[in-house]
DNA sequence: AATGCTCTCAACCGCGGCATT
DNA sequence: AAATGCCGCGGTTGAGAGCAT
């Protein structure tokens, strides 16, 4: 048996809503409130109209400081990060960004924002395809020239060209880097970060109305130093507190802005709020962040598989940054850390390329044998049950 | 100017979660 | 414990605006 619908369907006007609806609407809660009932408000004000409707329509379109339209570069990283984060969950990546609803992040997302980022990466895939034939020939031409005879500078200068722009990147679960140090694949979002969630619950915002909030309070002191680490604020009534939950007016953090803040001390940290959720073992069932990953993956791969034209190169040539000497572990308990606990190792064979690539060869830079990497940095978050193990080569 | 196509975004739909009875 | 009702969410749709031919 179906549920029964919540209103008189054939009673009911649908469709765009006129300025006299609006005004009505407008005026009644403004001056009422909802009365914490969105099916019986309609008849109330004599609107012929569903209850879900009105709500959608006051907390998409009518309701006080709605911001439309004209996402910022700011706004954009923020979204970017959140999905990569989170995936779907617009009502929370909204309530990180006053005055913008979740549909309209969803719609923007879905109609422009996946296409840019598309966009770019072609252009950064056919520039690095470019440059690394060009490394090729140059490579191919000095073992030549030496006969064969790799000059130990060389390899040294190669190594370290690599492995500096490895050195401290986090691999997240689906197989998605973060580097302080290079983001290629987004390059209009400068440092785009799998970024932690904070309930910014302000702004007549109620989307993050979360029951579980005392589960997050225990996460909100790890979140907000992140946060803080790297280079945000919180205000100052907020500042040396726990709590994120917060029913300021303003905004209780800013993200920063100047992202070069990510130094190596940046991701030597918890990541408390993704254990919010059930981060799981990766590519094993639907992690949350593996969720954004995989499903953005999914929908670009598609945008090009259904538009032949525009096919990308596959080749994989341009992955040098994301493969070898990243791994990361599956810890046998939460709160281990340190080697020696992994019991599972996943190869990295997606990285942030993959967002468009399907398949990869196996990444070993042609110089890889020279490298063997012999100290491993651990950053484990215990809430997730990682180990992440960067494999920093020294010099 | 007319037509067709693409894109945007407001709005709808159905489902899951939660509270209440 | 089960039934019921409401809320909130994410996915999807379709009207209309804008653009290309």
């Amino acid at each position: 048996m179906g549920r029964a619908p919540c209103c008189d369907k054939a009673n009911v006007k649908k469709g765009p809503w006129s300025p006299e609806e609006d005004a009505k609407l407008k005026a009644y809660i403004e001056q009422n409130g909802t009365g914490g009932n969105w099916i019986a408000l309609p008849q109330k004000i004599g609107l012929k109209r569903c209850g879900k409707s009105c709500r959608l329509r006051w907390l998409n379109y009518l309701r006080p400081n709605i911001k439309h339209g004209g996402f910022s570069e700011e706004e954009d990283n923020i979204i970017c990060s959140l999905y990569l984060s989170i995936g779907s969950r617009w009502s929370i990546i909204a309530a990180q960004l006053p005055g913008r609803t979740d549909n309209d992040i969803k719609n923007y997302w879905n109609t422009r924002l996946k296409k840019k980022l598309l966009g770019k990466q072609r252009k950064e895939q056919a520039a690095a395809a470019a440059a690394n034939q060009a490394a090729a020939a140059r490579r191919a031409n000095n073992n030549n020239n030496n006969n064969n005879v790799i000059k130990p500078e060389i390899i040294k200068r190669e190594a370290s060209s690599t492995t500096t722009a490895f050195d401290h990147n986090i691999l997240l679960p689906g197989g998605f880097m973060m580097s302080h140090q290079r983001v290629p694949y987004w390059p209009e979002l400068p440092a785009v970060t799998a970024m932690p969630v904070v309930n910014n619950n302000n702004n007549n915002n109620h989307y993050y109305n979360v029951s579980d909030q005392l589960k997050d309070q225990e996460a909100a002191a790890s979140i907000k130093n992140f946060l803080i680490k790297l280079g945000g604020r919180f205000s100052e009534t907020e500042s040396g507190t726990t709590s994120t939950t917060t029913t300021t007016s303003t905004p209780d953090f800013q993200y920063p802005l100047d992202q070069s803040y990510q130094t190596a001390a940046s991701f030597d940290h918890q990541w408390p709020i993704m254990g919010q959720y059930e981060v799981e073992a990766s590519g094993v069932g639907p992690t949350s962040m593996d969720h954004g990953l995989e499903k953005l993956q999914a929908e670009l791969s598609q945008l090009i598989y259904s538009n032949p034209a525009q096919e990308i190169l596959l080749d994989g040539s341009d992955h040098e940054g994301f493969y070898g000497s990243m791994e990361m572990v599956k810890v046998a308990g939460s709160s281990s850390t340190g080697s020696g606990t992994s019991t599972t190792t996943n190869s990295v064979d997606s990285g942030i390329s993959s967002l468009v690539n399907i398949n990869y060869p196996s990444m070993v830079p042609d110089y890889g044998n020279y490298q063997q990497p012999h100290d491993h940095h651990h950053h484990q978050d215990s809430a997730f049950g990682y180990v992440f193990k960067s494999n920093v080569i020294n010099s």
